[in-house]
RNA sequence: GGGCGCUUAGCUCAGUGGUAGAGCGACUCGUUUACACCGAGUAGGCCGGGGGUUCGAUACCCUCAGCGCCCACCA
């Protein structure tokens, strides 16, 4: 039976196979596994967890439910189901659990798409009827990402997964916003905004992105408040209706900036300087030492506004005087507070141009009113120059229309005492960084952490868990306490009721950022809050979608984190401080930053370019154990990885040469049964080999420990192909024709092809099982639960 | 603008204070009973430029150049 092993290994015979074989043996579930207390890692290497030093736990990143599954995740998934298969084999219960995450705004794109194509959109569904349709694309397309996980051959608990938008997770959201608003640190303001007009959502900075254009550069004239300005300004632009003299005033006028006192602005945006609050200068500035305090007219609008000096101005761009629009622009709005200028209002938020913009523009899109805007200007003299100017225009990473900067009414997270958390976290080495130069990252992006705007204006997530009394309660009994009681808003997941009359309570219509649910993650998954109270009772039993009751307790806080560089501040962070404040622990000790996947010519990979590459073409052309390969054999050092297919490649021929090895060993084997222990040697070929197999063994343990994948990989490779088989087969042939060494030789080939075997399996997992089925040994278990 | 990283064989990348390595590719030879997705060989590199430390530098320090990524976003 062993004999009829083809001559080549075919992993699509095996894969699928195998993968329902793991399944279907319960063995991706920690339970499956008896804690081994002798276990060597847990007396040399004991965790800062001594708490449960037999489990081993990652909770995976969740990718979106939109997505599919690129060169990315997959050498996460391999790095982690490396690290899992080993500590299993160690025998700690390991447990890798996985999930996905509802991915607010890209998901309602998703299915904003699709309603485009049937003919409709979500203001036709509404709001409930859209979320529904959202839940049932999920339920069809949601779970497309964990199927290719399963392909990569992930050991992963799918008892456990989880969404998290799924039942318990939405208790943990409303447990997590009631106790910051406890803390005091949830509030609502007024702020300005990167507001995406399209999408009709808040956006945060990392969800922006940048588009170079080209556009105008304009100067305008402000000029220096006098009786004699203040006098024409009153004929050019004072309130309807114009008389006949003040219309033939405003025809002959021109603004002489020889003969009149003025400051000059340069912008981008005309339009805005209806809403203009002052105009600021650098306090170095020589040029302008004399203009601070004094104040000028602002053209159209005729009004009043006072030149400030701010550090923020940069002297060398433009004039060095720049306008003041604490309603349309981010730094301006700094600004405006630091000098407590008030706020006028000119866009709203479908960028059209407010009543507080005038009658010029009042209705105009902000677009058309800066023609206006600039025409008006120019009629009577106000506009100096404009010159051609290229500069970086912030545009919606959804949909990639301009960002239009407002004030708008947010929830807001203080960030001050939770980045604390996180930096502490890290300072104390709770949490470690591997590579560790992307510390420098984290912690230098939390000392400048500004407060987390929470809300967002789309409809698929989480729901902020706030309700308005509305209308004013008229109290049943009149006490005016009442009133002010049932006034004050209402953390809950459901409608509350008032105790004191009938009104209806009506709910915050935002969603929470993806982040806010993301950051519980670590926890979230394993079952809180419902778990952080639950006794240490039986590990089965609890459904799914609320997590097990008692997984927090054995499997919390999880050993690893790996994940890409680029959420390290929007996403690492988040979860570390969340773990610290809400469950007083971090959420992890080890944090992998795995290299990024770029092109063969060190760009980005991005499908909207067509540089993607889908690993499961992959998989269809060399099998999951040559991707495997190919990943981490070029993931060195942490350093990004220019793709090259190559190693994919040579991944399948290095499967080959270990199914063909394995075959030769297990045709010459006579034993039908062999210890695993080490053979005794009886050539210098048998000593040899199997020094050199300890060595290997140590060393790729070592590896894997240290998170040096690649090395690990290396070294087995070399090991198995040019020690084992072109040096040590080659001799066994010789050595198995003599009658004195025929049967040690068996021994030591069964030997260190049994090792090797387990030492490969954590990178090439079907392969090695597939093999280890064919060995002709009785009370075998699977390899994937074999001793490391 | 700030930060980080990279620059070694044709390509993708390891590496070490003391005469340069792997995989793939190229070339030569080999149909020896595991594998031609193989074996035995060969060629190919002033280790980005310049300076310094050192008996000695690809490796450590400085500097320049090119490339990449992240953060900020200058009206």
């Amino acid at each position: 039976m062993t004999t009829q092993l083809s001559p080549q290994y075919n992993p699509k015979e095996v894969e699928d196979k195998i993968y329902r074989l793991w399944e279907e043996s319960g063995v991706f579930a920690p339970e499956a596994h008896q804690p081994r207390a002798d276990n060597p890692d847990n007396l040399s290497k004991p965790t800062t967890h001594n708490l449960q030093p037999t489990t081993y736990t990652i909770v995976v990143p969740p990718p979106n439910v939109t997505g599919s599954l690129h060169l990315g995740h997959a050498l996460n998934a391999v790095i982690q189901d490396i690290l899992i298969r080993k500590k299993r084999m160690q025998g700690f219960q390991a447990l890798w659990l996985p999930g996905t995450d509802h991915a607010g705004i890209a998901t309602q794109n998703v299915v904003e798409k699709e309603l485009k194509k049937k003919g409709t959109n979500r203001y036709d569904l509404k709001q409930e009827g859209f979320i529904e349709e959202v839940w049932r694309w999920k339920e069809k397309y949601g779970n497309i990402i964990l199927g290719q996980f399963k392909k990569l051959g992930s050991s992963m608990d799918w008892s456990r997964t989880r969404f998290t938008m799924d039942e318990g997770y939405q208790k943990a959201v409303e447990e997590a916003f009631r106790r910051y608003y406890e803390k005091g640190w949830i509030y609502r303001a007024e702020r300005v905004i990167n507001w995406c007009p399209r999408c009709q959502t808040s956006l945060a900075d990392l969800e922006l992105e940048y588009k170079e254009v080209e556009t105008k550069l304009y100067y305008i004239y402000y000029p220096i408040k006098s009786k004699e300005i203040t006098d024409a300004f009153a004929k050019l632009w004072a309130p309807l209706p114009k008389s006949a003299s003040e219309a033939l005033f405003r025809n002959k006028y021109k603004f002489d900036p020889d003969k009149t006192k003025h400051i000059r602005v340069a912008t981008t945006r005309p339009e805005t300087m209806l809403g203009d609050a002052a105009v600021a200068v650098n306090p170095k500035d020589e040029r302008y030492k004399g203009f601070v305090g004094e104040k000028v007219m602002l053209p159209i609008q005729n009004r009043e506004i006072p030149i400030v000096a701010d550090d923020a101005v940069e002297m060398e761009f433009g004039t060095g005087a720049v306008k003041v629009t604490p309603s349309h622009d981010l730094l301006d709005a700094e600004i405006a507070e630091r000098h407590n200028l008030p706020r006028h209002t000119v866009i709203n938020a479908f960028g059209k141009m407010t009543k507080e913009a005038g009658a010029l523009c009042e209705g105009l899109k902000a677009g058309e009113c800066r023609e206006k805007v600039v025409e008006e200007l120019k009629q009577n003299g106000f506009l100096e120059k404009e010159e051609p100017y290229k500069h970086n225009v912030a545009v919606c990473y959804r949909c990639a229309t301009a960002i239009e900067p407002i004030p708008s009414l947010q929830w807001f997270l203080k960030m001050a005492e939770l980045a604390r958390l996180a930096i502490d976290a890290v300072k104390s080495k709770k949490v470690t960084f591997h590579p560790d130069r992307w510390k420098k990252v984290y912690l230098d992006r939390l000392e400048n952490e500004k407060d987390w705007t929470i809300s967002r204006q789309i409809w698929w997530g989480h729901r902020i868990p706030v309700w308005y009394h509305e209308p004013k309660c008229v109290p049943k009994n009149g006490h005016e306490d009442d009133v002010v009681k049932c006034q004050e808003l209402l953390i809950s997941e459901k409608e509350p009721k008032c105790e004191f009359c009938d009104a209806k309570f009506v709910q915050d219509p935002d969603v929470l950022d993806t982040w806010f649910s993301s950051a519980l993650w670590p926890f979230a998954v394993m079952g809180w809050p419902a778990s952080a109270s639950a006794e240490n009772g039986s590990a089965s039993g609890g459904k799914a979608t609320a997590g097990k009751p008692s997984d927090l307790k054995q499997f919390y806080p999880t050993q690893v984190l790996s994940t890409a560089r680029d959420i390290i501040s929007i996403w690492v962070a988040k979860m570390v401080f969340s773990g610290m404040f809400f469950i007083g622990k971090e959420p992890f000790s080890d944090v992998i930053i795995h290299a990024t996947i770029l092109t063969k010519e060190g760009k980005r990979m991005s499908k909207s370019l067509g540089t993607g590459v889908d690993p499961m073409t992959l998989i269809e052309k060399y099998g999951a154990d040559a991707l495997r390969f190919g990943l981490i054999w070029q993931a060195m050092g942490g350093q990004d990885i220019r793709w090259s297919e190559e190693h994919v490649v040579a991944g399948k021929k290095f499967a080959n040469k270990v199914w063909n090895a394995a075959r030769f060993v297990i045709t010459n084997l006579q034993l039908t049964t062999y210890n695993q222990q080490q053979p005794v040697a009886k050539t210098p070929a048998d000593k040899e080999i199997i020094e050199k197999f300890e060595k290997t063994k140590k060393g790729v343990s070592a590896d894997i420990e240290e998170y040096d994948f690649g090395h690990a990989l290396n070294n087995l490779y070399d090991f198995f192909w040019h020690e084992f088989c072109d040096k040590y087969i080659e001799s066994a042939k010789q050595q198995l024709n003599k009658e004195d060494t025929a049967e040690s030789t068996q021994n030591v080939l069964c030997y260190i092809l049994t090792g090797s075997l387990k030492l490969l399996h954590p990178f090439m997992p079907f392969l090695t099982e597939e093999i280890w089925s064919h060995l002709p040994a009785k009370d075998k278990k699977l390899l994937i639960v074999e001793d490391w």
